[in-house]
DNA sequence: GTTACTTTGTTCATTTATTCACAAACTTCT
DNA sequence: AGAAGTTTGTGAATAAATGAACAAAGTAAC
């Protein structure tokens, strides 16, 4: 077991890890091998061993894993606890779509309540407030770190308000390029990127075959 | 200049500089150093200067980069053609959020039109046929290599239908885990993993602080 | 309890990615 | 046109990530 330290590569592959683990459960399974995982989720099994042991020691030699301990090890190591706040930033169709997929399973903290500059929008949507843009200062819950951003306009203004309300963490689902200043972490979640990246990824498995 | 060889890690790279890069022409610059862009993405100027060699040489000495002309040249060299089809499969919220947001500049294919199997989201929206699912087969478009997946049920089993249909490449919304055999790519799509990620970093940087 | 088999955790070699440092190439000023 | 000042592009050094190989630690069968 390694001090705690876990590289960015690693990090990187936790989610998808995690993923895969949460449909074995589902699918009734309790307990894996690296060996197996990694035809599952295509990473070499050395690789996957080496992750988990830096979270711990999770493995028994000559059995594998048990399922349930490493989601419930992962979902303390991401991080995350159970009581951290979201914020949801725009309520239009993206952001609605993410209320109700909102399904999240205990695995991040739930959205707390949602702004949107269109009255239309306000009120309360899938079970959570969404209130008036202008009363964010008013509203925002104690302690909020974390905001999506759902929103096609004002985005650079709007993102610099958040940062003065405390917000240190941004998903963010414009097209814009935002600018922060250090110590606040944008991800990018973005159709246009993924595509590009697959794409190309696709031609070059295109032309490696020929 | 080199052989075409790009590694992964500045794959990666190249969405960002490309968003960067057209907020910039939005902004009315035309030129743009690397150094100067390097605090705009906060990635090393010399990263971005091997980065953009990879694909020809770019820049001028004593100058910088051309902003247009790099936007050009990604477009062409991340492999996106513009006739590339896309489909979008799911047409709920989510899936006409995307088609809403989809004035993707030329950037990637438009998308071509939409499934889903509820007949009450069938017809033309957002200027998008969208067909029955059952009609895939006979719909999709001829050479249709890229689907977007925006459902909620019965995933893998119409993944292992659109694969019969000639698509290799998923960008993948739903919160499943799919198995699909090698040669297919999928590119997760996923709020619930992006918010691990940065909350752990968001963690860690406050960790350092101390 | 002993033997045969399995799978983890980790060391070490290799590959991949980043950063430094500087020559070559261009611009601008005089 | 020449000199001074920038900024690119890249070879060489460093750091990070991956993969092969194997000892240590377990399981299962007898």
């Amino acid at each position: 077991m390694n001090e705690r330290k876990v590289p960015k590569a690693t990090l990187q592959r936790y989610p998808i890890y995690l993923k895969a683990l949460r449909r074995m459960r589902k699918e009734g399974k309790t307990k894996i091998m690296s060996k197996e995982l990694s035809e599952q989720v295509d990473i070499e099994s050395t690789t996957i061993r080496r992750d988990f042991s830096l979270l711990g020691n999770l493995g028994k030699q000559g059995y594998g894993y048990d399922i349930n301990d490493l989601i419930e090890i992962f979902n303390q190591e991401l991080g995350v606890d159970f009581d951290e706040k979201i914020i949801l930033v725009g309520a239009g169709n993206l952001g609605r779509a993410l209320l109700k997929y909102n399904k999240w399973d205990h695995v991040v903290g739930e959205i707390n309540c949602a702004f949107d500059v269109n009255p239309d929008r306000q009120g309360v949507r899938f079970g959570i407030p969404v209130y008036d843009m202008n009363d964010l200062e008013k509203r925002i819950p104690q302690g909020c770190r974390i905001a999506i951003l759902a929103i096609g306009e004002n985005v650079q203004k709007t993102v610099d308000r958040l940062i003065e309300c405390g917000i240190t963490g941004f998903v963010d689902f414009t097209h814009k390029s935002i600018k922060a200043p250090k110590g606040i972490s944008i991800k990018a979640v973005d159709v246009v990127s993924s595509i590009q990246e697959m794409v190309y990824e696709m031609n070059k498995m295109e032309k490696s075959k020929k």
